[in-house]
DNA sequence: CGTGCGCTTGACTTTTTTCAATAAAGGTGG
DNA sequence: CCACCTTTATTGAAAAAAGTCAAGCGCACG
């Protein structure tokens, strides 16, 4: 797949006229990298920012002691590492590709220039980073203001939504992953699945699960209560 | 104090050529309010963005259960709203004064299509939206990776180093606000506050804190551990 | 001088984590 | 295609951290 075809898929550069788009392409680099790669560490400099083409990436917090808090996961068109170019230079979490992935790379400098001459692409930038910052509102809302009972709810929800309201859904990463994308254990992820289920409001098989009781599933994720 | 003194405080307009700065001075309207002033609730239509020119605001989500997570509290200089301007339309979370204030208001139209004739202010807010997000994946990592001392020590730390380092310094908000702001409750943050300095971490006296032993908080801060 | 709000402290409860053991699943190489 | 090995998931019992409820103190403000 060339680089042209890529580029028109990703949203973040919607509404970019032709000569410009042409642009972007000049400064891009491709690298497809294997599963687990390290596209970057937490503290490293960021030369310039990434969009991902294919594949999955996490951004991750690491404790000292190795507990792992997700900030991310990423697919296919997304944007990442953008907040080294515009404050500070160093990158504020880590990243690792979850699945073999094709990942553009755009020079600091290079794409800097670009977004100065170009109204169109820095109002699409303030748009990701917006969109970024809600995420994390309602991160810090979820750990801070609900137990992970309402987290797991909240994020059952989230995932139903996405897909248009099903009740049937496909968790797409492991269950550890989620438990660290939620900030929790896998163990005590389990135990919460476990209770959901037993309780009726949904129903699990592997990576399945299904949608029981909506309602209480929503009571509990909107008042952040037990279970 | 005229408008013009105002804006050349403010370093999100830093860099701006004078005729430039005449049009941002256009479009700003200016507001006095007093303290415990809600200026935009939580999910409130956003119609413009905001600066305050003097006073202190927090912004903060709330639980159905009354708990209050704050997620900033903004001086004087300091743009706030800004959010609701480049993605979705509502505000994530709600504000209010914490003093009495004046804020700079600038309509969403007029202040946008400043941003798009003017590079460097879209920069500007760039490195605004990025800070914002390395200020928010700090506290996703403090709630989820950090204990409420290791968050404490690391708050202690942040307003010495803040003041160049000294061991001094002065809590210039309520205990319970900031208990808000770590994410705990007031009971809880008196409690390890009382245990720093029977350890000999610190002294207290009301909203004074001097530093007895930094080497031993820079290690509960880095470890998230426990006291 | 009283009233209220913020702060502290104690006893108790709840939630979550930790540690450990086991079971299941997935990928690899023979 | 199967056996093996690593990773992931589940479960129990015990410990720890934080939150709740309740009471009391002190200070600021009217």
């Amino acid at each position: 797949m060339n680089l042209q075809r890529i580029l028109s898929m990703v949203p973040f550069f919607d509404g970019l006229p032709e000569n410009q788009l042409a642009q972007v392409e000049g400064i891009a680099v491709i690298r497809e990298v294997p599963k687990g790669t390290v596209v970057f560490s937490e503290g490293d400099e960021g030369e310039g920012f990434y969009v991902l083409a294919s594949g999955r990436i996490k951004i991750f917090k690491l404790s000292p002691d190795g507990k792992e808090q997700i900030l991310h996961i990423f697919g296919p068109g997304e944007p990442f590492g953008e907040v080294a170019l515009f404050s500070g230079k160093h990158f504020p979490a880590g990243s690792q590709t979850l699945e073999a992935a094709r990942i553009l790379f755009f020079p600091r400098e290079a794409f800097l220039s670009l977004i100065k001459a170009n109204p169109e692409l820095a109002l699409n930038m303030l748009a990701v980073l917006s969109v970024r910052l809600r995420i994390f509102t309602r991160m810090v809302e979820n750990l801070s203001l609900k137990e992970v009972p309402g987290r797991v709810a909240a994020h059952i929800l989230y995932l139903s939504d996405r897909l248009g309201g099903t009740s049937s859904l496909e968790l797409d990463i492991t269950k550890s992953q989620l438990a660290a994308l939620l900030g929790t254990i896998p163990e005590t992820l389990s135990r919460i699945l476990g209770r959901m289920s037993s309780r009726g409001l949904i129903s699990i098989d592997g990576a399945s699960i299904r949608i029981l009781d909506r309602e209480e599933l929503e009571f509990l994720a909107a008042s952040g209560g037990k279970l």
